[in-house]
DNA sequence: TGTACATCAGTGAACGCGCGTTCACTGATGTAC
DNA sequence: TGTACATCAGTGAACGCGCGTTCACTGATGTAC
């Protein structure tokens, strides 16, 4: 089906990887055009002939960080549930780990962004809906037998508030010790039957 | 003890009063300097015999949209109290009132700039990290009996993330669909006993 | 109480800078024969 | 396979604009006598 991209589709794609890349660092107002594309290696001159607008790069941009987002932390699932442990304590453990904690700019761009998403244009709100609404989507299909879907919500929430909020207070003792209680409280409540198993 | 405040002393309220209001509305980054000398009725010429830099305002204004924001929950929480509310109740459902929802800039700084915090300078970071430290320490106070402390700083995530999520998907059906859901699941886990008595 | 002067809060023009966007152009790629 | 030309991706200078910050100045406030 998918026929070899063209010169201009390749350089497209790494101009979204860059700014998706920016996005979640710098914050919706932290993407510069003359920055993205000095990253990729070209002059900003060329921006318009890829995108009608800043804004139309930076929707494109939310999108490619959603899907990078689920399949780094997808990955760090498979690793735990091939260990033995349930979709939910894998998803609860990946998301909230001291890894996902340090990766902002290849994480979760709803943890990156939340705070900002309701002061944007139609179409960047609209795209970062529709990641949230992803997220609550994925956090459904892993919650454990007996446990009602109207959940899925609130667990998106705390793991959403407690790595923004851990992110906050910095790389030491207080951020990762939110991290940890937080796994805790989530598995102890949705989870109660097993074991903590992180270390 | 406290003499008079001196013209200067009440124009500097007024600028931090304003500033405070714009950075919940706006962000980090939209509160400009001339913008909240306008608001207060001034030219932007005079801001720097009130502060050293855009940056010293800000540290202000989130210290005091903290108290603003904790003045506002504690007086809808007495309201509910008043009606026979636990303190935890009527905070989960005062922090996650559908008033809350709408009030962004007279509401919680953590629920408006979370996902930006990190990004900040040292002394943004600082000031915001102690409101962090506050609204933890608030939620403590008003635990259940028998909800050991450590559950404080997950409550709090759940909040503060219900929060930015309802925001984010706006103030209509499915945003205030995570409100309720969001009350509900911490009333139900954390107060078993009670009833819901929100509507 | 009234005048003379010093202090002080606020004015408004100007600065340098970085941003998003436009555009005439160039050099490379690829097609036609 | 080789040449001639059209297309196309990217260049780099320029634009208008808004921002944070500075500063010489002004008009009002308050103090000294």
């Amino acid at each position: 089906m998918s026929t070899k991209p063209s010169r201009k589709e390749v350089t497209h794609e790494r101009i979204v990887e860059s700014a998706a890349r920016a996005l979640r660092r710098h914050g919706y107002q932290g993407v510069g055009v003359a920055e993205v594309m000095k990253d990729v290696g070209l002059t900003h001159g060329g921006f318009y002939a890829h995108f009608d607008s800043r804004d139309a790069m930076l929707a494109e941009a939310i999108e490619r960080a959603g899907r990078e987002s689920a399949s780094l932390v997808r990955q760090d699932m498979n690793g735990r549930m091939a260990k033995g442990a349930s979709p939910f304590r894998a998803l609860v453990e990946a998301y909230l780990s001291e890894l996902h904690l340090k990766a902002v700019d290849g994480g979760c761009p709803i943890a990156a962004l939340a705070s900002e998403m309701h002061r944007q244009s139609e179409v960047l709100r609209e795209a970062s809906c529709e990641r949230v609404r992803g997220f609550v989507k994925v956090v459904q299909q892993v919650l454990p037998p007996n446990v009602a879907a109207d959940n899925a919500a609130v667990i998106a929430s705390t793991l959403i508030g407690a790595l923004q909020l851990a992110r906050a207070l910095g790389d030491n003792k207080s951020g990762k010790a939110i991290l940890k209680n937080s796994r805790q409280a989530l598995l102890d409540q949705y989870e109660p039957s097993s074991t903590d198993t992180s270390h």
